[in-house]
DNA sequence: TTGACAGTTGAACAAGCGTTCAACTATAAT
DNA sequence: ATTATAGTTGAACGCTTGTTCAACTGTCAA
């Protein structure tokens, strides 16, 4: 991604707006974090993985089974919400058990359901694998 | 995208714990939309964007040279934000002028930018486009 | 009507991503 | 040691996606 700092093709028309909201602006990497929050739960198969661990720990093999996917798929995912922070796990014998590793998630995972729910099946997204 | 019903290959090892949260797994459709919402939110460009509108409606060339790019960039993810009933737009004159939809949308937002704020330089993402 | 500017749109391209597959490690039981 | 099961990992595949480019529409002013 170039980003260049002037691709910008046009004049501004409001130029107060344009400098008020550029000066709010956040800088660079605080839109990163938030995009990059929003993307680890922007998949349906770690929606369920993260609605599954409300609750309680489980193993790979038992998470598999509630999404009715192979073990490697679920791995390769959880892997991923664990880098994020998303996710810890501990070993049991043979099972890995993971579960949410922050509070906030379930939070926001909750807030948004509800939302969702709020809103209805007046248009739900048609487009989104 | 296949999502057969039977591709898990292992067995459950806590099976209670399984059919509990089996039971309790809302509709696929309901994963569908919730991700889709997110998804929404998962791009900076995206992400961006509803920090700028937070506060008041913005034409598409102010929106490009707050964030620096092409209008057509720009337009093409306001058209994708409208379609997903995030954003809405009125046209004065020769501008179209966006604005947020959705008060939920500002919320659940704002909520994670306070969220990540917390979290604050501990890990943040490395890899998120 | 002509020109300028705001905005949209579709095709194309490259980058990113989720699942599959196969090979691998780790733990436990025989 | 061998076997079985749980889990991980990297490469490959195909699909999705964000930006670019060029051509287009819409509105206003001269």
């Amino acid at each position: 991604m170039p980003k260049n700092e002037f691709t910008c093709d046009c004049n501004a028309v409001n130029t107060e707006t344009v400098a008020r909201v550029l000066s709010q602006m956040p800088e660079e990497r605080a839109f990163e974090r938030v995009a990059g929050f929003y993307k680890i739960m922007s998949d349906t198969t770690r929606c369920k993985l993260i609605f599954a661990l409300q609750g309680q720990e489980m193993c790979v093999c038992d998470l598999a089974n509630v999404l009715s996917m192979t073990k490697s798929s679920i791995s390769h995912q959880l892997a991923k919400m664990r880098e994020r922070g998303v996710l810890k796990c501990r070993r049991e014998g043979k099972e890995v058990y993971y579960s949410l590793d922050d509070g906030h998630i379930s939070d926001i995972f909750s807030i948004t359901m509800a939302h969702i729910k709020h809103k209805g099946e007046e248009q739900g997204g048609e487009n989104e694998n």
